[in-house]
DNA sequence: AAGTTCTTACTGACCACATAGAATG
DNA sequence: AACATTCTATGTGGTCAGTAAGAAC
């Protein structure tokens, strides 16, 4: 473990990452940021990455004894290395305010975890993201924590060696396909739009000419919940990406002309939304015109009831999945088969790619925590009817206490 | 079809205060 | 030029009032 200072403290160690405040936090301040009201206490959590002490580690690898974010893991472990072959072990998310005993279950690899005991006003403990074979379910889902990013790097990074995931294509060359289940394969959960992300047996995923170089590897960060440095933009400026060039100018929709073969036409992200889609969700503020101007919000809502089951998360944190998963999905055609047949032209996805690069040097960033310390004051600051109040003053809110002095 | 009322969604202002950064000594 | 001190502007989140749009009658 590197010796990264807690962003909150400043004194401790930092031991683990939330995604939400994206700040590097030692167990004691994690329990104190995350114990402060009933949203806090849903950002998911996870170990932080002791090759970069930057990134959520999301595996562990047996043979280092190292906990590894997805990018450190994926330079590391790159296929025809030596270390391509390492036994690793998913590490699991958290939320909730968990003792140091609950944290040492699921981190049983993790032998100096300091005793910190939890909230006693924290009534909700521990709420774990698992990993089945299958897939991915989770165990929380009264809690409606689902966190997309949570289950698609975990998913995504679990059992490297063995990849015998049952397989549906990609587009995208390899890589995640996040699919809604059929009725008949959401056994043990009862929501029906639960997303079952299957990873890809595809390990050419990582070769030099792979779009995953280009798109995930050098560029940014592997991780999904990188997705604003992905994107380089958070859910307010979903409407950025619909106006200006729109989303086409991402991935190409213009219509090429009808002698090149070599340009194959993209299907239209309204159309090419897997999820939204087949949620069978009607989705008034999108009509077929990709550029049609959404209302922010409603642009928001609509994505999100695509995603109905990954509404955990902070304000922000949410709508970023939803965000990035559709843009994600707009950007390849469903269901298409693997291989050369169902990916889309390396000249074209380039193209776009290069674009996509230059624009995300030239977009502007609006609403963005700058400054995490801020947050975390703002998130346990007292107030009355939303307003902060002087310290020792009357308030009718205490996100700490959760409690009402009137 | 036109007008009124109701409902829903969205936006911006407000508050205290720690702190980053500028200005000054 | 380098450092210390003081001053100023900024950012943070929950709530509410105002406004707009759409639905219902």
């Amino acid at each position: 473990m590197m010796g990264a200072l807690c962003d909150f403290c400043g004194e401790q160690r930092s031991m683990v990452y939330c995604r939400s405040d994206a700040a590097s936090l030692c167990l004691s301040c994690d329990r104190n940021v995350h114990s402060a009201n009933a949203l806090s206490r849903r950002h998911t959590r996870s170990l932080l990455c002791d090759r970069c002490a930057s990134q959520p580690a999301t595996v562990r690898c047996l043979v280092e004894n190292a906990s590894l974010c997805q990018n450190c893991d994926w330079n590391g472990h790159a296929t025809g290395s030596s270390a391509a072959g390492h036994k690793r072990q998913t590490i699991n998310c958290y939320s909730g305010c968990p003792s140091s005993a609950e944290l040492s279950r699921i981190w049983s690899f993790v032998s100096d975890i300091p005793n910190v005991a939890p909230e006693p006003n924290c009534e909700q403990g521990i709420s774990m993201m698992s990993i089945s074979d299958s897939g991915v379910s989770n165990q929380d889902n009264a809690a409606g924590d689902n966190n997309l990013f949570d289950i698609v790097s975990a998913t995504l990074m679990s059992d490297l060696d063995t990849c015998d995931k049952p397989f549906v294509g990609s587009s995208l060359g390899a890589g995640v396909n996040l699919l809604p289940l059929a009725p008949d394969q959401t056994a043990g959960t009862e929501d029906s739009t639960t997303i079952k992300v299957l990873y890809t047996p595809d390990k050419d995923m990582f070769s030099k000419d792979s779009i995953y170089e280009d798109f995930c590897v050098d560029d940014v960060d592997l991780a999904f919940e990188n997705y604003e440095e992905l994107f380089g933009t958070s859910h307010i400026q979903m409407e950025q990406l619909f106006d200006d060039a729109g989303i086409d100018s991402y991935f190409e929709v213009k219509e090429v002309p009808a002698g090149d073969s070599t340009e194959p036409k993209l299907m239209q992200p309204a159309n090419s939304n897997a999820v939204s889609a087949d949620s069978g969700m009607s989705n008034p503020g999108v009509k077929g015109d990709s550029s049609v101007c959404i209302p922010p919000r409603q642009a928001r809502s609509s994505l999100s009831l695509s995603f109905s089951g990954f509404t955990g998360e902070s304000s922000a944190g949410d709508h970023q999945d939803c965000v990035v998963s559709s843009l994600l999905l707009m950007g390849e055609p469903p269901w298409q088969p693997p291989g050369p047949e169902g990916s889309i032209a390396g000249g074209s996805r380039d193209s776009a790619l290069t674009r996509y690069k230059e624009k995300k040097k030239r977009r502007k960033f609006d609403k963005k925590i700058r400054y995490a310390s801020r947050k975390a004051r703002a998130d346990v600051r007292k107030r009355v009817k939303g307003r902060f109040v002087k310290a020792g003053e009357a308030y009718d809110y205490d996100p700490l206490s959760q409690t009402r002095s009137y």
